[in-house]
DNA sequence: GCTAGAAAGCTAATACACGTAGCCAGATCA
DNA sequence: TGATCTGGCTACGTGTATTAGCTTTCTAGC
């Protein structure tokens, strides 16, 4: 009968450290109560049902990542920024591949993710300031990062390269093959 | 107490109409039963169990979208193809967003898949030969399609995009980015 | 310090889903 | 025709989500 002082960011904790440790599959209210000592049913007093706390880990896990691609485009510019970017972007789903099979595809169609995919897109969209592009211009490089990254990303972190070798370097040639489609101007001379 | 004349290839056609009509989470044993117009547990008589199933669509899905990608590349040689094939791979997965979600991707880690998966890659193999590419390089140019196909494809398929617009256009420059990373030899002077 | 009420836990019960066991009828074939 | 195999069924056990309603603990105000 001691309470177990949970809250819902706990209670996300604790779904987190469940979805690293078993798989997203794995994320389901009996485990998660378990987890926390508690019954399933008393979880509802933090969380609205199963979907609730799904959309609550996709929150955290984009917020989370976001202040990995600041911290990694923070101190550098042009060419160098956005490299660095896509590279954290690419180690943050190989190091935690569950985490970011929670991430939601289409953030910024949901209201609750919203704030948080505007702020991950903020980013990457200041990374490649230097370059002044068009409104339109901007879209679609902006869109073609986000398709080599999460392209890389959801294939890499779910296993789905058939060897292992080289990976690396095949990220590097993409990042080369995007940087190389960019229009030379201002940000170019700055590498 | 009429016999339904189930088989397995039957049940799979139901599944797959259902995942198309409900979307990829609405595939349960119980509704492809119902769609059969059986009870749940006669299915067993057809599929091991649901994983069974859902390993089933995924070879389907799989080996109609390399017979897509196959007829796309058909008559058409160097850039074109290439071109064509990239191009039919998003057609699909846009036209059937909730088969192109049952496609594992992994498919070279897993037996059940393994065959349909690597006729897949020989497509694509196949379009590239005119570059002659070394074993190495062969590597991380078919990675890298894969990664803008499939980059490209899951993002729209799962309404990722923010805009609706231009999405073909931003297909286009990334098929072009890609096409211009080749390297320059044989296969660029037949375009 | 006492007490009212909110908050956080619990058990019990419902609704589905997967999967197993075992029965029965219809098809097939000697 | 009759034996056997096959494909259907019902009944059941387990696991999960979710709701309802009870009880206990914490907290605020007096």
């Amino acid at each position: 009968m001691p309470r177990a002082g949970l809250t819902p960011d706990r209670v996300v904790d604790a779904a987190i450290s469940l979805v690293d440790d078993r798989g997203l599959d794995a994320l389901t209210l009996a485990a998660v109560a378990e987890r926390c000592g508690v019954a399933a049913p008393s979880l509802y007093k933090h969380v609205s049902n199963l979907a609730d706390l799904r959309t609550l880990v996709g929150v955290r896990v984009l917020a989370e990542m976001t202040d990995r691609l600041a911290a990694a485009a923070m101190g550098r510019s042009g060419p160098d920024a956005v490299g660095s970017v896509m590279r954290a972007y690419r180690d943050y789903a190989v190091a935690h591949p569950a985490r970011y099979a929670a991430m939601p595809v289409d953030p910024l169609h949901q209201p609750e993710y919203a704030a948080a995919g505007q702020r991950l897109l903020d980013v990457m969209r200041a990374a490649l300031r230097p370059w002044r592009l068009s409104d339109a211009q901007m879209v679609h490089t902006m869109r073609a990062a986000r398709v080599i990254t999460h392209g890389f990303a959801s294939l890499e972190s779910a296993g789905g390269f058939g060897l292992p070798e080289d990976l690396d370097e095949s990220y590097e040639l993409l990042i080369q093959m995007y940087l190389t489609s960019l229009p030379l101007t201002h940000a170019a001379q700055e590498s």
